[in-house]
Parts: structure tokens; C-alpha cells; sequence
DNA sequence: ATGAGACATAACAAAAACTCATCCCACCAT
DNA sequence: ATGGTGGGATGAGTTTTTGTTATGTCTCAT
């Protein structure tokens, strides 16, 4: 059973082209150029010493060999095609259930999703939003993010990355508003508050010895709303580092004075110890810590 | 039809780990390593969003998933493995067939031809040699190379390389022999001579303006034979340096004096003009002259 | 406990596949 | 005949896949 095998990718070429007749069309089809097309016909005739087309006045013919092939690998290709596809719509119709706070959700995993949907087209992912604790028993949840300390009773986690804060405003305030040299000057800029996360502010003072400088701020119902206020330029938002990335990189916002502070907790990933994570919720957990890692 | 294609590889490499209910068998059976069949099981797991195997104590096992992908896609990959090995076979059956100098055979072709064999399996060469120029009426031959000056009536060629001389000696000789530091030391060293290129050293000596140095030398029946006598050290051969690299570099010869001469013949590859190269010498054409070139 | 067997994973290397840009060639409409 | 068009081939360079080595983990048998 052993013995040397064919290259299944040129063959899979080959019988798309031979069905269509015509390399132009098959690599519509297969969403490549035409150049590929027929450098993998052309390898596959280099693999098995013998021309499959004959190359013609204006398209191609498939030759006696090509015609022989043809009828064999095709339909065995569409036999395979037809199984594997099966078998990923199957196992999409189960997605991976995710809980995640929906300023992740926003700013962190969507941005990146589409990279965990590439690498795994056969899994999908639903998510849903809350802000209070998931609840894996009353909840149809398979992965939480959570912020918390690392140990919940029960569960298991894997830490993703730490909670950094930091003053974030956007760039047209910084360059006409009134001067954010130091902290100082937050007293004479509206400071923006997440309402479910009052003590950012706080805990950021405290980290840097200005706790004097806590006032009450313009409040917002998430995170994410408070962010577009501060991208929008109504006042000094403290954010999650961690989060704002792509918003930083892209000059939506700048963070200010440099005084980076971490809080004791982080951002975890969060399963019920009773249910290990199956196949998919390994492939999430792998993905996601690279994602966060990188 | 369209539609995304799953990867054949992984796929293929599953049936096979599938049938053989082994990781480390299906890498024998493949001829690849355990590593490389584990990577690729995953890789199809990912884009499935399914395990196919169940990951046990001592061993795997397939999942229910697994085992109907088997089922589909085993007998599938057999059939165009069959087809395709049968073609390959066919191909094989009629071979291309070579005439070549026993020089060029033993010095040149044959250290390469491997290479040939590995980007064509399904290309099988029969290599015949003769001195005489090759009759493409009389003798059952595809292609030959032949030195000439790059025209015969009724033929087509290509230019492989040129003919250039240097004498040449064993390593051993040089050190332990007479000094061979210019022409003139030759006087004091016996000249080896192949009996169908007399005029190798006659040319040699009239391109370095030394005709005077010419003399009788100890003559075998081939070139082949001439250039081992040199790397037994028996004398200083006038080689053909295009033909000699291998020697060269693994310094069983070295070239003597820095002073080579290109005589106005040069290899060619020919063809009858009434019958174009097919496929196979096709192939082979520009197998070989990427390799002369390279 | 200890070592052997079987799969997983990280880091890196090689090979395959693909793309773009450009040719070449046959056909067709001016 | 001339230039446009459709279809395939090819050179050069890039990206993806596939593979390797080395090492880790887990289980079983001794």
C-alpha cells in the first residue's frame, strides 16, 4: 500500500481544469491566477511524463491520457471534496460559545477574529455580551473572558494579559485644548468615566500618588462609549492599554504622561473545571493566547 | 462546484494514519517523520473544527467524525493514486533515449541525472554512447549531445557549453612530482592522451602559443580512461574542464598553469528537425540546459 | 521508579504554490 | 496587413505549506 504518491494539489488542478477546459476558468474557480493554473498542470505533466493537453490554437484539448485521468481523479475528488465539507458544515452547526465583555469584544477579539476564522474556517463562534460573571451552569457558554485575579472556585483560566491604565485622549485635544503636560492639567480637562469600571480612575491616581486629584467625571454606560468620547474630544478617558491598541497605532488617541499603571488583575480566559474544553475550545485557547502574546 | 477546497495533503496524510490506526506507522509508510504526520492531522483538525482522532492512553483512536471521513476519503485517494501511478507506469514504459560521448556519460550526465529523475519520475532515460556521430534515421535515439560548431544539415540543437582545455594532474603528482610550475615543465612529465581527442593537446599548445612543446604521449581508448590515469598520477592529462568540476572540487585533479583555452566546438544537444522534441525531450531539453548553465 | 513507545510542540529550514508582469500566438474584425 | 482580444506560458520574486530536529508529555510495562 505503500509505494510513491502523486501531488494531490496539481491533481486537484488538473481535474478542475479538465472539467472546465480551459486553465482561464479553472482558476476563476479555484481562485487563483491563471499562472498557477498552469504551472501546476505543468508540474503534474513533469510528474507523470506525459502531456495531459494538448496546447492548441486558441484553448486547450485534454489528450488521451488527460481524458483517461480525468475520468478517474475527478470523480474520487469530488467524493473527498464532498466529505470534507460535510464533516466543517457539521461541525459548524456547534459553534464555540464565547461570553466576553463587550469592550473586549469591541476593541480586542473582533479586530482579530477574522485571523481565528481563516486558520479555522470549520469553527464558528457566537458571541454574546454581559458584564456581570458568567455563570457556566445557568449560562450555554463554553469560554469566558473575564477580569479577575486568576482563581475563581470551580473553574479553570488562563491568563491573557494584564489590566494596564493610563490617560488616553484624543490628539486634536492635545494639540488645542488647554496643556495635559503632567497630571496636574488633568484639573483643568473633563475627565470621561466607564460607568462599569468607576474605579479606574481611582486605582490609577492611587498607582502614581495623586489620589488628590480624583473628581467626578462625565459617565458613560460602557467602556466602549467612553472611548469614543475621548476619540471624539470631549475630555481625558483613563484607558485600557491593553485594549486600545489599534486605536493608539492609528492616531485615534494618544496615551498621556507615560505613567503606565497595572492593576492586581487581568484578563483571563475561564472554563468550568467539570467540562473540559474540547476540540474547539482548545483551538481558541491556543489561538487566543498567541493573539495576546504577539 | 466551486466552493473552498480542503487541503488534499492533510487529508491524504489522515487516510493513511487512519489505516494504519498509528501516527509513527503512517510517517514510515510515508516516508516523513512523526512529526510532520502529527502537524498535518492538525492542521485538518483545525480546518474541520472537528477531532478526528481520539488522543488516548497509548496510542489513538479514531472518533466517530474520523472514521466516516475514512470511509469516504480512503478509497477516494486510493483511486487516483492508482490512476495516477498507472499513467506514471505507462510513461515509463517508453523511455527517452539518449546518445551521449562515454565522456560526457561518466564525467557529466550521470552525477546529475538523479536530479533529472527526481523533478521527472515519470520519465525513464536510456542513455546509449557511441563515438560516431549519431544517424537519427538509422539509430532509435531522441536526442544526443555531440560537440560541433552548432550547425548539422536536417538537425535542430541547443548549446549546451563550451570546450575548454587545461591540463590537468593529480594533487599528488604536483607536490611530490617534478615541479609543474609553466608550460615548459612539461617536458619533464609524461602527457596522457585519450585516442579520440588527439588534438586536445595540439590545440591546448597552439592557444597558449607553445606549439614547440608538443610531443607523444601515452594514449588510452577514452577519456574516461585518460583523466583516471591522471588521478592516479601518472601523468598530466589535457582536460576538459567543463567536464571535470567534480574531480576538481574534490580534489582528486587539479587544473595546471591557470591558462585555458576554449576551442571554437562546443557541446550541443540535437535533434532531427523533422521530428520536434516531445514531451518528454521537452522536459528534458531544458532540464539540461539549466543545468549546463547553472 | 524507570525506561520505552507514541503523540505534541517549538524553532527553524526547505520546498511548493502563488503572484505580477510580460510574452507569445492564433484568431478576428477592421 | 494590422491591431485588438482571448488564452496559455514564463521569469523573477514572495508567501505558504510542509517538513525537520530536538525536546516535552503522557502512559504503559517492567
Amino acid at each position: 500500500m505503500a509505494g510513491p504518491v502523486p501531488p494531490f494539489n496539481p491533481l486537484h488542478v488538473f481535474a478542475v481544469a479538465a472539467r472546465l477546459g480551459s486553465f482561464t476558468r479553472a482558476s476563476e474557480e479555484l481562485g487563483v491566477s491563471q499562472s498557477a493554473v498552469s504551472r501546476q498542470v505543468a508540474v503534474l505533466e513533469g510528474y507523470l511524463g506525459t502531456r495531459l493537453f494538448q496546447r492548441e490554437r486558441h484553448g486547450i484539448g485534454l489528450t488521451h491520457e488527460g481524458a483517461a485521468l480525468r475520468d478517474e481523479v475527478g470523480p474520487a475528488f469530488d467524493r473527498i471534496v464532498a466529505a470534507a465539507e460535510r464533516l466543517r458544515q457539521d461541525s459548524r452547526a456547534t459553534p464555540l460559545r464565547l461570553r466576553v465583555y463587550s469592550t473586549i469584544a469591541a476593541k480586542w477579539l473582533l479586530p482579530r477574529l477574522h485571523r481565528f476564522e481563516a486558520a479555522h474556517p470549520g469553527i464558528a463562534v457566537r458571541l454574546s455580551h454581559s458584564v456581570a460573571p458568567v455563570d457556566f451552569r445557568r449560562d450555554p457558554i463554553d469560554l469566558a473572558i473575564q477580569l479577575g485575579e486568576g482563581s475563581w472556585p470551580g473553574m479553570e483560566s488562563l491568563r491573557l494579559m494584564p489590566d494596564i491604565l493610563q490617560p488616553v485622549c484624543s490628539p486634536r485635544l492635545l494639540e488645542a485644548g488647554p496643556p495635559l503636560r503632567g497630571p496636574d492639567d488633568l484639573q483643568r480637562h473633563r475627565m470621561l468615566v466607564s460607568r462599569y469600571r468607576r474605579d479606574d480612575w481611582r486605582d490609577w491616581l492611587a498607582g502614581i500618588g495623586r489620589l488628590d486629584l480624583l473628581r467626578e467625571g462625565m459617565e458613560f454606560t460602557s467602556s466602549v462609549l467612553t472611548y469614543q468620547a475621548a476619540v471624539e474630544g470631549l475630555g481625558v478617558a483613563i484607558g485600557q492599554m491593553r485594549l486600545l491598541d489599534h486605536d493608539i497605532e492609528e492616531g485615534r488617541l494618544v496615551p498621556l504622561f507615560g505613567l503606565p499603571v497595572e492593576r492586581p488583575l487581568a484578563y483571563h480566559v475561564i472554563w468550568p473545571a467539570d467540562r473540559p474544553p474540547d476540540h474547539k475550545a482548545r483551538a481558541f485557547l491556543a489561538w487566543v493566547r498567541a493573539e495576546a502574546a504577539g
